[in-house]
DNA sequence: CGTAAATACTTTCCTGGGAAACAATCAACA
DNA sequence: TGTTGATTGTTTCCCAGGAAAGTATTTACG
């Protein structure tokens, strides 16, 4: 058997000058990346990062309404319709036209989409970096308060509370 | 005038849950704010992400082959070839077959590439989340290492020597 | 009340990026 | 040398995601 490595596999020396040190080109890695795991963890699960994302966020916000859904997590208003109207064909949400406002929809878990849920959220935990060995807690922690304070969003939890 | 706030405002009260503490999710997140700033700072270049990190390795490895250099980029090769494709007939860049691999192509920058890659370096800097005040010097550089370490990228200059 | 403007979501259309099939070239080896 | 298989890049086709226009409902205000 031949030795697989060809001229294209010494990629390690490849000069990255300034782009080893841009924040955009880094994130846009670590995106590939996570979004391959998250694919590879799913696989043939039918739920793509925005579903579960959605249900998640639909899940601690009960009749939450679909535009500040699709605000929360960066979705355009015109996707988030297509990703619930597939959630709602699945069963797994529920659009509730509410009577005060009958423009905007009101998003629930159904049954379904709850125990969906609780079976698929482990799988989460399968995407952590220190899980992988990539990462130490301290690293991990460390790293997730520097993008929310980058991105602008709340302190987690740890770093609300010392218990 | 009308204060402009409408229910749907009320974004920093969602809750998040273990979407907060999710890493892919924090990085989407950055992805999606990072992209915008640059669309923001190189407005109406006709210069596209994939683009000019692509010159930039380019310039820093003349010769480079394109399949080298869709494998650093993490860009399909599908679509590196319509990226130099386009770069080629807007003569940023010059593809050279050579004689001892016909199959293959090398790329290089053109005296006008390379201008114009000199002209819009500076902008790359506006996007530092320093000079935008997100983050401390300490933070940023921080955030880079711990990044370049998730992601298995050498660590950059001012992590390798200490002057 | 009635009309105009704003809001919330949806539909349509289009572009960018991915997968898979393809073409060209090179390497291996009988 | 000739044939098989691997490598490199390209083309084709398809789908997710974005922009802009459209629909329905509500609010503002004379």
């Amino acid at each position: 058997m031949q030795l697989a490595m060809t001229r294209q596999d010494d990629q390690a020396n490849v000069e990255l000058g300034e782009l080893n040190d841009l924040l955009g080109f880094l994130v846009r890695i670590a995106q590939i990346q996570t979004f391959d795991q998250f694919f590879e963890a799913f696989d043939m699960q039918d739920l793509r990062p925005g579903e579960v994302s959605s249900l998640l966020v639909i899940g601690h916000n009960p009749c939450i309404r679909q535009g500040l859904l699709a605000q929360t997590l960066r979705i355009k208003p015109a996707q988030m319709s297509k990703l619930i109207r597939s959630l709602d064909k699945r069963r797994l949400v529920e659009r509730i036209i509410p009577e005060d406002d009958r423009r905007s929809v009101e998003l629930r878990l159904t049954r379904k989409g709850e125990s969906v849920l609780d079976h698929y959220r482990p799988m989460l935990n399968a995407l952590d970096p220190v899980q992988r060995g990539k990462l130490s807690e301290d690293e991990n922690r460390l790293l997730k308060s520097l993008l929310r304070k980058l991105v602008g969003l709340e302190p987690g939890r740890e770093e609300r509370k010392q218990d």
